[in-house]
DNA sequence: CGCGCGATTGATTCGGCTCAATAACTGTGG
DNA sequence: CCACAGTTATTGAGCCGAATCAATCGCGCG
């Protein structure tokens, strides 16, 4: 049903992007000789909540989001991940059941490291180890702080948090646009804001020219002015 | 200002409950000679925003709360400690300024280890980087979940939550109580609710029989019914 | 015994959700 | 290339949960 693709780790762009920029000669061998590179269409599933993990995946390339659904069927992103990202390792290494669906937002490749061969290369080299703490730990941050936002901030200040954030991980294209598509219905579930409400707001914040929206895309002509707005500190 | 305490970490009965159990003699030889003890106060600070953390600390005895404070001067808490627990490691291990507030909730005992020696710990006992990646991969899982339910639940549903979790946390007194004393604004900066409406959804669950409130201790006669009631699929 | 902080209770307000209806877009097949 | 169907986005109206504001109470402590 899928059709394996043949990739080399040591081309790879997004390896640089990667915790496993630090391995070496050898173990990039053996990361090449082991991991398994699949392409996805949009919208397909690369894991499920409660599927036991096997192993990580690494984005290759394309943009995924991971997701919880809560009692009501509403969704709800926890990440979105791009090029050179890790999907799954919280529960991998957490040894737990996922607690989240991933799925791919546009068409991606998306390699497949064995459980095995993560705990080889974690347990022989010692900076990829602290590489991947330090990762987690910086998560752990993240997430500490979109429990805060929600919280404490305004519908409007977290769009624009939002917003920025956006900005900082994806850059942006040719044109000046946050390079990534996402449906109104997907900013509302990555800053918990009911559908209307993220329209109402963008609408409102492109009146106030702190954004410029073009169908799906938007621009942002001032990160600053849109980091006050949030009230991010930074 | 402070007076050193002399504790031997081999005598240590929190060192079973931490990430520490698996090191070695040896090792277990270094952490007791580079570990400080020292005595806390009630509500003394442990560490403050924007410090650069040098170590980490490690809770020996009492219980301690790490807490982030927003623009207005809110406080939010964003984790409870007790004995075992580390507190810091994040911030240490992503390498990063000190994210929030950290201060005890009673007297506590609570010893700090040196940078240099976790690193060392870290780079020679694999073991214990895989249990810390086990430790911080588990707090995201938790950190999401607060996310997710701030996010759907209802102060009820919230409130029910928490309590179950500091049940679980925390164990019973021999009274049956949930052993650990918060005021009301700390309940309420814990869940995200404002102490008016933690006091009176407490005072609703007492009259509904799913907790029975004594002052500020707390009495949960069934687990099960008070997950029913904050939609807890355990 | 009085002081002060934490807890309680009531009244009011409001941000953002829900519901409902319509419009615009996307893709698909004829 | 166009018509149609199914999404996705937009706009309006009304509602509701929880925050805020304003007293008052009462426990703990000197």
């Amino acid at each position: 049903m899928f059709n394996k693709l043949v990739l080399n780790c040591i081309n790879c762009q997004a390896l640089a992007l990667s915790v496993f920029c630090t391995l070496k000669d050898e173990e990039l061998h053996d990361l090449n000789k082991e991991k398994v590179s699949y392409p996805y269409k949009k919208g397909q599933v690369i894991f499920t909540e409660s599927d036991r993990p096997n192993g990580i995946y690494c984005v290759h390339s394309g943009k995924a989001k991971i997701y919880k659904v809560n009692s009501e069927g509403k969704e709800q992103i926890v990440r979105l991940a791009k090029d050179g990202d890790l999907i799954g390792y919280r529960s991998f290494l957490a040894h737990e059941e996922y607690q989240a669906f991933a799925e791919t937002l546009e068409e991606c490749v998306i390699c497949f490291i064995p459980g095995s061969l993560i705990l080889k290369l974690l347990s022989q080299n010692i900076q990829l180890s602290l590489n991947m703490m330090e990762h987690l730990a910086k998560d752990i941050i993240t997430a500490d702080q979109k429990s805060v936002d929600l919280q404490t901030k305004t519908a409007r200040e977290r769009l624009c948090e939002a917003l920025v954030i956006l900005h900082k991980s994806f850059g942006t294209d040719a044109d000046g646009y946050v390079d990534i598509r996402l449906s109104r219905e997907n900013i509302g579930n990555l800053t918990g804001l009911a559908i209307e409400t993220v329209v109402r707001t963008l609408k409102d914040l492109d009146e106030d020219e702190l954004i410029r929206l073009n169908k799906k895309r938007i621009l942002i002509p001032s990160i600053p002015l849109l980091m006050d707005e949030a009230r991010m500190i930074d």
